[in-house]
DNA sequence: CCTTCAAATGTTAGCGCTAACAGTACCGCG
DNA sequence: CGCGGTACTGTTAGCGCTAACATTTGAAGG
């Protein structure tokens, strides 16, 4: 007997649980995947010995014999920001809930040359299918150019995107704060975008545009942001200096806090004078000064129904092209009575 | 030659590298890993059929044959904190650069039991080592009763975890916040402290009542929140209510913006009558009404050291238990002069 | 009582890779 | 000229698992 407290021999396999319940490894292997028929006996005499081995199934070994793994990709980009994220958790929730794992790879810049590198990186590492959090214009250009031996979807990617999309429907969110907007009676609403090269900007740019245009308002030019809180306040100077806007609608929650500080330094009230809308409703947006008006994206959803949108995919089946999950508008004091 | 678009024939592998080269699979296996010596000419074939068949070693063959796995897990808190969201992206980020996947494990409610499944989960897939984000006490105890088969470490644990540790020295921050609000002249400072199970808020609250009994100053009973907005927007309102504080020392950003809303409902201006300080620095912090005083944790440099200690470990070097990382005073508005 | 077939179990052959050892060629040196 | 190396390459045997087929068992049907 070893005088080391080591005890390091090996997991147990297959074989040992085998000769434990005096059986062949087959009939464990049957039991433990529940494929075939086993006698109840049987059956119970090798759980056992699994229970008391401690046995673990090796997944590599596994992956390696059936060629298929119960890993799925996702690339995410490297950020906080807000939805990304929660989409990133909401996927893994899913997943884990059937028993798969999720492994991520991150892109800290959103070129096309890094997409392509992610999705290389864990098709490397034989994952059974991949997520693309792809809210990038670059990705779905990326996506176009990866071999499709590896089932994918994305997740917010636009009509370029050659693979199965869900997303929020971005131009709904966008096209009802601003009717919202319209509706207190504002001649016109202004916009601060996102980035030029996001998808999610150009949909929110979209319906904000559309519906002015359906209510034959005057459509100003829109200020463009890169989603920092810094770029809103710059927009915010912006709109202070140059005009006097009534209403404003900010493509995401962390810019308007950057507006709503901009208008709170140039002595501007919020509603009193301009109205504020947002779009992501972080959870900070409630305690903002005033309280944000913003649409709420279910990203919990979102992530649930990408996996199974893969699972589809891995086992064979064609799903539809988009998938559009509805927001919600929540209306808070920013754009509040006078 | 079948007519459908299939192309569906398998990957290649070392055999058909191996062939077109014109020698054994071994010598291929050598030339990809670097491993044993091999004529210039030969590896420069190699290469060539490699490239050309785009051969691409298969993860599972190669963790089965080695028994050890480049993927390593990390068990990460379903949640949008700031700080674990970023750690996550810093692990992720130093382990892509040395060819390490990641896997993570998320855990939706931090209960000890929740916590032992997702390294339970991670230790399935057969990870080579495991990151525990483990901020909160019950990650501790989880962690004491897994097996030590895995190597293991942790981030932002507290003495109990039984792992190497790795965390941002929350005291200290905690600390010198609490000092420079006192440097100010404040006869106290009050303290909105975070949740008593996370680590973190414990340390905070530690360095928060050293640092007032160091200068002999009266240590008010901390307020508690659970680091959301809306707790601290309680935590605020308590304050104004019931007593009528120079300076407070919030746990997090998150909950000083709740605190600084209902400041602002109250009438009472900051720093005007009351200073506001926080913790973490989110990239909101500096566009709250007004720009907060906050402590910045370098999260990236946490992750690069944490997976340099988890390597470490797993090649089973036995680095010290604690690793501390010195955070940042960043002096805003919120305590400015009045 | 023997056939017939399904249920239950076992046997064999890889999956693609690496570890370990076994050559083979060629060099310098006694 | 032959010995011991060193540089290079090849052969074999698994890693732990599943797919596919082979075998045994048992119970029903004739």
């Amino acid at each position: 007997m070893p005088i080391d407290g080591s005890s390091a021999k090996r997991q147990p396999g297959l074989a040992e649980v085998a000769a434990m319940a005096g059986v062949s490894h087959m009939t464990v292997s049957r039991v433990v995947n529940d494929t075939g028929p086993v006698r109840a006996e049987t059956r119970a005499r090798v759980l056992a010995a699994v229970e008391q081995l401690g046995y673990r199934p090796n997944s590599a070994a596994r992956t390696l014999a059936t060629g298929r793994s119960s890993v799925l990709g996702v690339v995410a980009l490297e950020s906080n920001l807000y939805g990304p994220a929660s989409t990133l958790y909401g996927i893994e929730h899913a997943a884990r809930e059937e028993g798969y794992g999720v492994t991520i790879s991150s892109v800290s810049r959103p070129r096309r040359s890094s997409f392509a590198e992610a999705v290389d990186n864990l098709r490397r590492q034989a994952v059974g299918g991949i997520v693309v959090i792809a809210p990038h214009v670059a990705a779905g250009e990326a996506l176009r150019q990866v071999p499709a031996d590896v089932p994918m979807v994305a997740v917010g990617g636009g009509e370029s995107v050659p693979v199965p999309v869900i997303s929020v429907d971005q131009y709904d969110g966008a096209r009802r704060v601003t009717e919202h907007l319209l509706s207190l009676g504002h001649e016109t609403v202004w916009h601060v975008a996102g980035p030029e090269d996001w998808l999610e900007s150009l949909e929110r740019e979209r319906g904000w545009r559309e519906a002015l245009e359906r209510r034959g308002a005057p459509v100003p030019p829109p200020l463009r942001g890169d989603w920092s809180p810094r770029s809103g306040y710059d927009a915010g100077r912006r709109l202070v200096a140059e005009t006097r806007p009534d209403a404003v609608f900010v493509a995401n929650d962390q810019m308007a806090l950057g507006v709503l500080r901009a208008f709170a330094e140039a002595g501007i009230a919020v509603p009193g004078q301009v109205r504020v809308a947002g779009f992501d409703d972080v959870p900070e947006a409630a305690y903002f000064s005033p309280p944000l008006t913003t649409v709420r994206q279910d990203f919990i959803e979102v992530g649930r129904r990408t996996f199974r949108l893969l699972v589809e995919r891995m086992e064979g089946g064609d799903p539809g092209i988009r998938h559009l999950v509805a927001p919600d508008l929540i209306v808070r004091d920013s754009t509040g009575p006078r």
